[in-house]
DNA sequence: TCAAACTGAGTTAGCGCTAACGTAACCAGC
DNA sequence: GCTGGTTACGTTAGCGCTAACTCAGTTTGA
């Protein structure tokens, strides 16, 4: 392994300070061009790069930030990922990866772990943390940004970045109504989930506005995967047959209850049309495809990368971005 | 922010020296039971935790690892991304995580900033380095792990983890001739890919086995997506209409290949038997179910992190792993 | 009984970097 | 000619931690 230049070895090479030579590399005034430029030509010459953690020691700043989801394996996870990390590498940060599995114990392992790290900011998404250690949490950082959900609280250095769950729940209730289905199930996410909850309050909303009385019967919870839409819709099939309408949680959970409604013979859409929410990939990819509401994921890791700079460099903070989803029609509904 | 707690905030509580709380949480030898549970119990107290960066300061060991992937987006790297991030969470290890885009230059800038925060070591999956640049990053990192690619010479600090695509292609093509197809068609992923390179010579070998004169025209070259699978299948089959079998480079490509035999007429598998690689969850979840050839990417992540960690830890080093996939047979084949 | 060997600490130095202050040289202005 | 303000650097100290050395007191063994 080849030894690390370091700052000494440029300052004995240049006959400078330290200081001067760091100076130099951090653009800042104090010096003359043409020192500046031999320093910098050393630096080229030689291949020093300043270690980032000795910085980060002396600043107290290490443009690294953590990046906290239940599963990089999710679609939906993935694409915000992908944003974030974008966003990241564009303004010069790093970021650290961590799963939770959906686990509040691991959650808060995980935050203690990127804690210890002395890093400048976190982006939590969908966390399962109370909200009382989630007050805690944005205590501690420097800097929090919470993705799919909400805090009470507002904070100095606290963004949140949600989806428009009820106005989007609202959308796809039209969407059927303007079909002309009256029959319409909801199959939810998980019971404790936040944004499952906001779709529901959406769809009994959307129900009201059609004057359609809400019945119980037409609403199933489940895992939030395809296997979980397939259980759920198979449920539903049976208890409620007259069904021609379905809006699932997610796309992956539309996905299954699809698959079920075609095994038990109906068509999609002729007999049960289906509507998702997210817009990942599989959406295209599956036939039919699929109608869902359409969410700017990776815009969304953008966004919530962008946000924790601004908190970060003091430009922001305190905010609560809505994002609104966007009916993308295609053959399922 | 709270103010964080730091080693001489609880060696002046204690009354003792810094050295000696270091020595009592890094549970080093040379002080009394009573006294390191005394520190212990004013660390927990004062929730103390060490600052990992200044820890790597001083130690030149940061527990923390880069894993760089040409897309976290892609499920095939979002599986073996999360069996890495389990395994170092497990091992208390945090990774950087780094997308490269499948482009060179963004991968080397990646690798650049990554040996900025002196990290212990890398995990580098289908590096486009030139060998001679990846013989450079061998030699500056303390330990890498190459997943999809080869290296020439071996090095200790290197460990090489690859899928034996070459069985892995005689394993489709005595499928298809089990099933007595003959005009078996290879859609392969981008040309200068190593592991497309390694499947078409086991393509080739399969069919010299079986005594088939290898037929370019049966070949096809595509984006590893299944827009690519699509696009390559429609000309494929416009040239070969007699085509019976296709071996897809992976299950992305395998699925839009599918899509397009059926809108072209064809039933899959009656008319057409269709095998992709990797077997990523879209294959259970499209219809029919894809058959593949499975290989365990989160096991692969695992393996490279452990992999790298022995390394690191002066266990292991200059070995190169074979994985093994397996056929799994469902409905395309 | 006394030197050698161990125990349980403390002290010093330094990882690589930067903030904050110090200082020599130069220049303008009255 | 001296004060006061720049300019262009150097010096000092310290971020939080640990490796390596030091040292006083205790134990061991012949």
């Amino acid at each position: 392994m080849i030894k690390r230049t370091t700052l000494a070895d440029i300052a004995k090479a240049a006959n400078v300070s330290m200081m001067t030579v760091s100076r130099a590399i951090n653009n800042k005034p104090g010096l003359s061009d043409d020192l500046r430029q031999r320093i910098l030509d050393l630096v080229d010459e030689m291949g020093y790069r300043p270690n980032t953690f000795a910085r980060g020691l002396a600043t107290q700043q290490t443009t690294t930030v953590g990046l906290v989801v239940p599963d990089n394996t999710n679609p939906f996870f993935a694409q915000i990922a992908r944003g974030v990390e974008d966003a990241a590498f564009e303004n010069l940060y790093s970021i650290f990866l961590v799963n939770t599995n959906e686990d509040a114990a691991r959650e808060t392992a995980a935050l203690e772990t990127l804690w210890q790290k002395g890093i400048d900011g976190v982006i939590l998404c969908s966390s399962r943390q109370s909200e009382e250690a989630l007050e805690y949490q944005v205590q501690r950082f420097p800097a929090i940004v919470l993705v799919n959900r909400e805090l009470k609280e507002p904070h100095a250095n606290l963004i949140t970045i949600n989806v428009n769950d009820q106005r989007s729940a609202q959308r796809v209730l039209q969407h059927f109504l303007d079909l002309d289905r009256k029959q319409i199930a909801y199959i939810g996410g998980p019971i404790n989930s936040f944004s499952n909850q906001r779709r529901l309050e959406g769809y009994k909303t959307g129900l009201r506005f059609a004057e359609i009385p809400f019945d119980p019967q037409l609403v199933e919870s489940t895992q939030p995967t395809t296997e979980g839409g397939r259980e759920a819709a198979a449920v539903l099939l049976q208890r409620r047959p007259d069904v021609n309408a379905i809006f699932a949680y997610n796309d992956l959970v539309a996905v299954g209850a699809m698959q079920v409604c075609q095994e038990f013979g109906k068509k999609v859409p002729e007999d049960v049309a289906i509507i998702g929410v997210d817009d990942i990939p599989l959406a295209t990819i599956i036939r039919p495809q699929l109608t869902t509401m359409h969410v700017a994921l990776t815009n969304i890791g953008r966004l919530a990368m962008r946000a924790l700079i601004d908190i970060i460099t003091g430009e922001g903070g305190s905010a609560a971005f809505q994002i609104e989803p966007e009916l993308f029609i295609r053959d399922s509904a």
